[in-house]
DNA sequence: ACTTCATGTGTGCAGCGTAAACATTTTCTT
DNA sequence: AAGAAAATGTTTACGCTGCACACATGAAGT
């Protein structure tokens, strides 16, 4: 019995790298990006201040981390109550919701996840993550309104669409420029126009 | 003649205030947002290191500033070429391809413009030039789609569909979130679904 | 037992925002 | 014209930050 699996609390703090991404996660939801500190995260889970580089190369990796992480909530968050015999509109509609209501869970990491110069956006599993995302999006997509051209233009132009849409649509809602009074008993299958004749 | 006004140049440096909006505007998409400080731009401009504090109350107060006049420019480049004469699917046209044109330009502007914890957004000038914006944007959201519902909820699902389409698609596309052979040849006109029968 | 490595601490440094005291120049008031 | 007041700029200082570096400690492998 020298290498039973029980425990996994390999040694001095137990896992630190997933402790010091919960603390940031919370910090950043609460005291807000501008006021995200490694140090802070360190006091948080009562480490000494150096003790997240043993963990992370920089900030910049703790947030590419924190990304990664929303990216992998969002997919759930769309795939949340859908079983795998609904049709493509009862997913759709699920997914849009779910897209929607991840962002309003997450206003401060939603917009981590589209930062430009916070994220090293060439992490390989922030892409992968990001990619399954994009595969429930492309789902969602198809067969949603008129768009000319040939076969995979026109799938390429709904994914784009559908996206830009629903990314708008979160982004705006989170950042409250939406008016207050337009949004009374409007969720985002309300600004999707009928596209059919 | 003791008072004219011709030469504005007030004293010391001239107009430090708009200079150093112009250095930090120039920082911000050169470096980066989170390489932009306040030192740097007092460099730049060639006075000390606290010298922008007599025109801005903090670094908030800047960006915001700098948000605003985005606001202001993002107004311009949508009423660009469009004579008043022009018909509403023209309008239409010009404002959607300058409002993209203008994140395209200014990236990383764009982004602070819809940051939720940099820029101060209760601030007057911001959503003043916030709401000219807007009101362009309800002009090319008339007659827009079907929506259902009762005619003022109409147009704001209208805008808000527009809004949130063309925003998405604009910050999607400078965060280089669309594969690049899907974009080619396609502008944010293509990605508008055929709303008729 | 000894080495090796992963993990955590302590120290130090340059850069940051910004507060406070002071200097200088313009503008206002008389 | 003269002095007061305001606007603008500099210097200094302080606490916070990310991070490089040397070192300590505990776990794992040989």
């Amino acid at each position: 019995m020298k290498s039973e699996t029980k425990d996994p609390k390999p040694y001095h703090h137990g896992n630190l790298k997933q402790a010091l991404l919960d603390a940031a996660r919370r910090l950043l939801e609460t005291e807000g990006h501008s006021n995200l500190s490694l140090r802070k995260c360190a006091e948080a889970v009562g480490v000494s201040a150096t003790a997240p580089q043993n963990h992370f190369a920089n900030k910049a990796a703790l947030l590419t981390a924190l990304a990664t992480q929303g990216y992998g909530e969002l997919h759930a968050y769309m795939g949340r109550g859908v079983s795998d015999a609904a049709d493509r509109a009862a997913r759709r509609q699920a997914a849009l919701l779910g897209y929607v209501a991840f962002a309003q869970d997450n206003p401060a990491l939603y917009e981590l996840m589209f930062s430009r110069d916070r994220v090293s956006a060439s992490d390989p599993d922030l892409l992968r993550n990001v990619g399954a995302c994009f595969v429930i999006l492309a789902d969602i997509s198809k067969e949603f309104g008129r768009f000319e051209g040939e076969g995979a233009k026109v799938d390429a132009k709904q994914q784009m669409f559908v996206w830009s849409l629903v990314h708008g649509y979160a982004q705006l809602l989170t950042a409250n420029r939406f008016k207050k009074e337009d949004m009374q008993g409007v969720s985002i299958l309300d600004v999707i126009p009928d596209l059919h004749s």
